[in-house]
DNA sequence: CAATCAAATAATTTCGATATTTAATTGACA
DNA sequence: TGTCAATTAAATATCGAAATTATTTGATTG
């Protein structure tokens, strides 16, 4: 079955993050924004002794998280051989990038001819939010803010939210996580500066205009330049 | 020392899909093939204590099988409610097909671009092996063949094998699972008849002459149709 | 009689420990 | 010194039971 309401409220980035309701999905969520801040990098080895101690829960709820993250693309798992952090590489990235403009180019073209009045409300309201929150959280250096990351997340959902599949809108969803752990990755290393806010911007207004063939070159290019940039900036990830 | 049995059947290619490495996974197999042949119906209750009489295990086995596939969309999942085999419904059908057409309709576009000889070889034999197996393992009432339904599958992904893009392969497959499912449920109702190797042979055809317009017109017909069967012969599906 | 609440029952989730498997180390032998 | 087998150590996977949470039952009250 398709991702139910509650996921597609997380996805939205609606609800603020309300405590899990079993420790297992709070395992989840803590694991899953470990690795998508890098904090657990690429390749890492996930014993269960060592995530036990870091997020003092029992065995169980550790492993049920790591095999739902498994089936999520974050981490890999092998027979007998435990779990890693799924491993990055170039050639990964330009994978994903591609196959993130083929099936968005699509949820975008469809949320635009299919989508209401509300989709459209939320889009503005989405743009906005994110327009009131600063990129980095500190003035004078670079640091993630949280607060930015998640809006930005909420603000290319609300673009595909409207597409008409709940599938196709959590597939996006996933290779937007995969894309964001990227981009934490190349953060580490100095992240260049640009001005996302006016791409952001022209991407709601074409795509409230229902210019179809405007939004999507303009979300292609954004996509495109935000690889550009990551690859740039690293020269090879490490290998575990 | 002389070779185990194991080994023995091996060597005569007598071994069935060998084992999987851990309970875990042979649970997952078995749990996955169990919900998409209809024995275990959608909407069903997923308790722990009846799969662990149904498949001879533990606690911890069964809880890992169920986190992969409530991630894979074949089981639900609430916290603190268990899981549940995945509703289904005609909107989801019609759903998930037009998600369907979307996606491979990329991937095969992509496929037919990129694939070399080996590609073409594979789809090839994917079709021969698949010509060779009857659709029914009984002559006179219609009765699931696993074999054809394997073949099938694997004819469908070696049509899109060369994609480019294990994301995209994936969620291509993930699909093809879910459209089994139905298939099988409407199975059950008793499933019209049609000629459906003519079709494949088709396609295989368009494929390896490169005519990548043509291809996909017949695989979205054939999928149109198929649904279109299944739609007609269920009226509405069981709510648990 | 309907509604509410409390107790009893059932199911889910989690823990701690054990069994199994893999990886690392040691030591014998060439 | 290098290789291989045997042994030890470490990690994974599994089990059975305890703790937690939901659901049902049944009594009580408005």
């Amino acid at each position: 079955m398709p991702p139910n309401d509650e996921v597609l409220t997380r996805i939205a980035g609606l609800a603020v993050p309300e405590p899990a309701g079993t420790l297992a999905s709070s395992v989840y969520d803590r694991l899953r924004g470990d690795i998508l801040t890098g904090s657990l990098p690429p390749g890492e080895k996930l014993r269960t002794e060592a995530l036990r101690a870091r997020y003092e829960v029992g065995n169980s709820p550790i492993r049920e998280a790591l095999n739902r993250l498994s089936a999520d693309g974050l981490v890999t798992r092998e027979d007998q051989k435990g779990f890693r952090v799924a491993a990055a590489s170039r050639a990964d990235l330009e994978e994903l990038v591609k196959t993130r403009c083929w099936l968005e180019q699509i949820a975008l073209r469809e949320s635009i001819a299919n989508g209401d009045d509300s989709w459209e409300e939320g889009l503005v309201l989405s743009f906005h939010r994110l327009s009131r929150v600063r990129r980095s959280s500190s003035e004078d250096h670079y640091s993630v803010n949280p607060d930015w990351e998640r809006l930005h997340r909420a603000f290319h959902l609300a673009l595909l939210s409207a597409c008409g599949s709940r599938w196709l809108l959590q597939y996006c969803a996933q290779l937007n996580d995969q894309a964001d752990r990227y981009r934490q990755l190349a953060i580490v290393v100095s992240y260049p500066r640009r001005n996302e806010l006016d791409e952001h911007e022209a991407m709601m207004k074409a795509a409230t205009a229902r210019d179809a063939d405007s939004a999507i070159s303009l979300l292609m290019a954004h996509y495109e330049r935000t690889a550009g940039i990551i690859l740039e900036s690293i020269s090879e990830f490490a290998a575990n």
